[in-house]
RNA sequence: GCCCCCAUCGUCUAGAGGACCAGGACGUCGCCCUUUCAAGGCGAAAACAGGGGUUCGAAUCCCCUUGGGGGCACCA
């Protein structure tokens, strides 16, 4: 007894395609699907759906399967866990489409159709759209001609010709299509392999799935769908649709065809290991794909998941679609970079690092995850802002070296005392190096911004970096001086420069 | 072209006939803090697409217009 659910449990399903990465559309898709299951104490089916040989991409299922992983969002049957009513990949169900198929031919709810892909073609591009039905009037000789021929055909389902199908979507209310503008839709290819329609509502019955929720643009082929459970006898799923997903900027769906920058200038990203390589957390994305369509109320925008199953309600979908807004991702991100504690910080910073080249050792890491932890959105942001830490050197630009509003020759002074004060110091820490410094700066009579600026290049190479003391202290004595005399150096060949021209 | 869906600040949204001269968040702008950049604090500008109804009363219900989106494959 495998089966643990009952006639009322609850049955959804995820079921994507093998076509390629996991898409950000589609994991919302598995997002709102795996709430609603975890809401009603329900079971999360993962389905593949590989039904298109030519589509097919190898590896796209491990890809699935990681990133739904990495989300957190497990199922309970599906690929890997097995299940009762399983196997939960299509193409090792091809019997069971076939034998469906069959069963609406020989009730006179489907029929062979033997026109050939050119002609199919010629009727899109003359009428715009839509199959005649010429197949489905074919007298009992011209089919027996076929038949003795041995045409290659596909079955298509029997429409009804006239009256309405009206399908309540649970977030839209009832939508009313009229029969006569729906198809006789393809159930099964001349390749002997379902389309979606067959395999899906196939499946979602055999499975027992109580609840289908789906993007809002498979809302035409719900009438289709539809007829197809009232052909079989069976009972239809309840059904609802989610909002789509637009591109930021409001033209169409959000595609990997995008080429967006967001407004902060970060890269509008549309498939999953995108995000992952980026830098973004897990709990930033599903936090933020929660918000698309639904919302949390009480004013909050923060929150996790175990706070919104309890109170995830269909009803309270929005039905609009919905720009993906992407500095709001990348606010969120920079929210849950905050929350980590310094140790799982500097765990997840190690990555970026190393794929930019560089050696981090755990004990740096620990000291520098505090000091970027407010400072950087994406994880791989780390590799811009205190990649410094890492290198034996750094090659500040000349004329980054010269302080505000100050001659090169003031700015060579102020590298070298500098130097000489930090070479005296009793104790080298952030805070003697403060006290320091800053009676450097008065003793100079510069702003003590003015200083720093200097020290700072001449320290990280960069005009941005985290609080100068603390990083000094983590560079090290030695390391700072060598990067002052190299600072001071370079501002030494631009003063020559300078003389011979 | 045909069918369908949708419509509150620039964006994501709250709002399910009176509690709304419409609340929150991102973004933007200003101020504070400040060694840079952030983070944080405070504050500001910013919306019910338009027109008809229904009702004592409409952002909320109905209709039309407009606008946006989705779909019209032997792809899902």
């Amino acid at each position: 007894m495998a089966d643990t659910s009952n006639n009322n449990t609850v049955r959804v399903r995820f079921a994507p395609s093998p076509t390629g990465p996991l898409h950000i559309g589609g994991v919302r898709t598995a997002l709102f699907n795996w709430l609603f299951a975890r809401r009603h104490n329900g079971i999360f089916i993962l389905r593949i759906e590989d039904t298109d040989r030519n589509r097919y991409v190898p590896g796209s299922l491990e890809q699935i399967i990681e990133g739904l992983k990495w989300l957190g969002l497990y199922w309970d049957e599906g690929p890997e866990v097995g299940g009762p009513y399983g196997p939960y990949i299509q193409s090792q169900r091809l019997d069971l489409y076939r034998k469906w198929a069959n069963w609406l031919l020989e009730h006179d709810k489907a029929y062979k159709c033997y026109c050939s892909k050119e002609r199919l073609e010629e009727l899109r591009k003359a009428r715009g759209s839509g199959y005649d039905r010429r197949c489905r009037y074919l007298t009992e000789e011209e089919r027996r001609a076929h038949e003795e021929a041995g045409d290659p055909f596909v079955i298509r389902f029997k429409m009804p010709l006239e009256g309405e199908t009206v399908i309540n979507d649970l977030i839209r209310g009832p939508i009313t299509f009229h029969n006569e503008r729906l198809q006789d839709l393809i159930l099964l290819k001349s390749d002997g392999y379902p389309t979606y329609h067959l395999a899906n509502v196939v499946d979602d019955h055999l499975m027992r799935v109580t609840h289908i929720m789906r993007a809002s643009e498979w809302i035409p082929t719900a009438p289709l769908h539809y007829q197809l459970y009232k052909a079989f006898g069976w009972e239809m799923p309840k059904i609802a649709h989610l909002p789509v997903i637009l591109n930021p900027n409001g033209k169409g769906k959000l595609s990997k065809r995008t080429q967006a920058f967001s407004s902060s200038g970060h890269k509008v990203l549309v498939l999953l290991h995108e995000y992952r390589e980026a830098g973004y957390l897990p709990e930033a994305i599903v936090n933020f794909l929660t918000n698309i369509g639904w919302s949390f109320g009480e004013d909050r925008e923060i929150f996790s998941v175990e706070e919104t199953i309890p109170r995830f309600e269909l009803e309270r979908i929005n039905p609009a679609g919905a720009r993906f807004s992407f500095d709001k991702l990348v606010w969120l991100n920079g929210i849950y970079i905050r929350k980590k504690s310094p140790e799982e910080l500097a765990e997840l910073l190690r990555e970026p690092l190393e794929k930019a080249g560089l050696r981090p050792d755990k004990e740096t890491l620990l000291k520098v995850a505090p000091l970027v932890q407010e400072r950087i959105k994406t994880l791989n942001e780390v590799v811009d802002m205190a990649g410094f830490f890492f290198r034996e050197t750094v090659e500040p630009a000349p004329k980054d070296l010269i302080g505000k509003k100050m001659t090169v020759e003031q700015s060579i002074e102020a590298l070298r005392r500098a130097a000489d004060v930090i070479k005296s110091l009793p104790e080298f820490n952030a805070q003697t190096l403060e006290e320091a410094l800053r009676a450097l700066a008065a003793d100079m009579s510069l702003k003590a911004g003015q200083l720093f600026g200097v020290l700072r290049v001449a320290v990280t190479g960069q005009k941005v970096s985290p609080p100068l003391f603390e990083t000094m202290e983590i560079v090290g004595r030695d390391r700072v001086l060598e990067r002052l005399e190299k600072a001071e150096k370079i501002l030494g060949q631009e003063v020559e420069k300078g003389a011979d021209e």
